[in-house]
DNA sequence: CTGAAAGCGCTTACAG
DNA sequence: CTGAAAGCGCTTACAG
């Protein structure tokens, strides 16, 4: 900064001034410190403005991975209102418990960024103590915090609704799969458990045990024994709504590979509405992803620009239940089923 | 630092060297300072010691998406080195041509990060020289940048083995989709056409221009456009080589929505071994994604560490070709695929 | 092994 | 509208 000052032939004050756009400085003296700072191509340091300021002009991102399709969206959604806010985004990723205890311990977003974003992580009260000291404020994404700003869908209702369009097409054996990783369950699992039941209530249906399950996600066997365990049930369900869409692609492929029609046998519903469920006709309950992430985003920008900002400030989004192939009404009798399938279209 | 130096009893200078670890400081000493900083939950300003030692312990990713599932995975990888090695990952994402362009222009990562990582990006000459003036070694990943440091596998070859596995099978016209987005090409795209290629030319094929697409990836559109504009030539293919997994998986939801038989009448191979590929049994030309994320941030760090390092060290990562029920032999001739088709079991 | 002092590159009152 | 000076919180020679 020094040498463009030097070059421009003003005090660094005035090129700080300049850069950062103040009004308080003349056009031409303006006009001499932007050609200097160009020749120069000069960046000022954030590191020395943060030291001074205090803000770092960047937002963290706590996120249990980073390799689905969820939270790609949602940090995509994030990084896209940072990115016009000139804001960068620093990405924690914590993939098992042994990081996860490590990221709590040592804090690494500590003084390190003006503001976090936790997505999805279903944090225990002593993890949520320690977010308090980071010192900054934290946003809940995916989840619903009490007294804290939280980004989120109704998770329960949204899985209730879901569960009336299957009950609704007369299924009344429907199983619930969770899934889960290495870091927890998401805050969202238990909510969408709760809407699965609620439904079964409404509905006058016992809640059966055997039929929710909660094979471990992303790790294949899981998901395969799940739906071995469902399809050996003396009572088998006519339905199965995965926790999300990439649970349901894979039981629907665990499915397919085992000759069990989709929607013929077992109907599938997802939730997520993922990239390829349109491709695969795959009905399920629709989440606005990528609108969740830059509202989170927005409403982080706004409790660190404002301080007046409400803290508590809660964005709920609305959910769709989209029909697709992939649910139908139940087969009346095995009989009649196998009758019908051989001719029936194929529309998967 | 001057509380925890109070608190110690201890000058700032005896603190920094403690908790930057350097041995020259007695075990009381560094007893009493640790509990003090320990006891008022301390965190070294990252801002401040940057500013001294002129290393930020950041790492800055471009990439021009993240919400897919290369890129979550490669960036996965990336995030895991990094963790490690406690140092920050700062990501750029630029997902259309405005948002490219003022990024070069602006280049925020300057004076932000110790290294960057740009993935899959087809840079112009003007573009990589932009990035010399960011002052900080830059790692290529997922492609091949003449004397610069890079990651990546090889496309072309890859491409090409990939496709000697459709031409062994027995097939001869074989249509290549590409993908693109808002951002520009791929740098693997222009490769794996060149394998493409290159396959034909060895099984004394000619290279037909009907047989090579180019829709626009995340544009559902496109994908079944292109389908249909295959489906109709005088003489369609057999077999569709697609540019990625995701394109892949598109396709057959294409082809099975509009009733075509996969494999029975064409064969469908993908490229990356996508996490749900195996579900789906789509046959696919494995990179071992996470892996190159791994290697690319290991490369940084040592160039980092180590001025010496060789700054234009090349990593190639081998890939393997996985066989799987898209793909089969062309049915003998269109008659006898009327003939066969309603009893063959659908193992899809 | 420890401390006092300089200095990293900015921003921000304070004066003018 | 502009400049000189102090100071943000560290690290790093330099002394001892």
């Amino acid at each position: 900064m020094a040498d463009v000052a030097e070059r421009a032939g003003v005090s660094v004050s005035t090129v700080s001034r300049t850069l950062r756009g103040l009004s308080s400085v003349s056009p031409q003296t303006r006009h001499r410190v932007e050609k200097a700072a160009r020749e120069l191509s000069f960046a000022v340091s954030r590191s020395a403005s943060s030291l001074v300021t205090g803000k770092t002009r960047r937002i963290a991102v706590l996120t249990p991975h980073l390799d689905s399709w969820f939270l790609g969206n949602t940090i995509a959604g994030v990084s896209a209102v940072l990115r016009e806010a000139e804001l960068d985004l620093l990405v924690y990723s914590v993939t098992d418990l042994a990081e996860r205890s490590a990221f709590f311990d040592r804090l690494p977003a500590r003084r390190n960024a003006d503001a976090m974003l936790v997505t999805c992580f279903d944090l225990t009260p002593e993890e949520r103590a320690r977010l308090d000291e980071l010192g900054m404020p934290v946003v809940f994404v995916s989840q619903h915090a009490p007294g804290r700003p939280s980004v989120y869908i109704d998770d329960a209702d949204s899985a209730q609704r879901g569960m009336r369009h299957l009950l609704n097409l007369g299924h009344r054996r429907i199983a619930f799969l969770q899934s889960s990783d290495n870091t927890g369950f998401y805050w969202s699992s238990q909510e969408r458990l709760t809407g699965y039941r609620a439904a079964l209530a409404e509905a006058g249906l016992p809640y059966d045990e055997e039929l929710v399950l909660y094979p471990v996600a992303r790790h294949r066997r899981g998901i395969r024994e799940a739906v071995g365990q469902l399809l050996s049930l003396r009572n088998p369900p006519t339905a199965v709504f995965a926790e999300s869409d990439e649970v349901a692609i894979e039981v629907m492929g665990v499915l397919r590979s085992a000759g069990v029609d989709i929607p013929g046998r077992i109907s599938i519903l997802g939730f997520d509405d993922h990239h390829l469920s349109e491709w695969l006709d795959l009905t399920t309950v629709a989440q606005p992803v990528e609108e969740i992430g830059r509202a989170a985003a927005e409403l982080a920008r706004s409790i660190i620009d404002d301080p007046e900002a409400d803290p508590t400030r809660h964005i709920v989004f609305p959910t769709r239940v989209i029909p697709r192939g992939s649910t139908a009404p139940p087969a009346p009798t095995e009989a009649a089923r196998r009758e019908a399938d051989p001719v029936r279209p194929r529309d998967i």
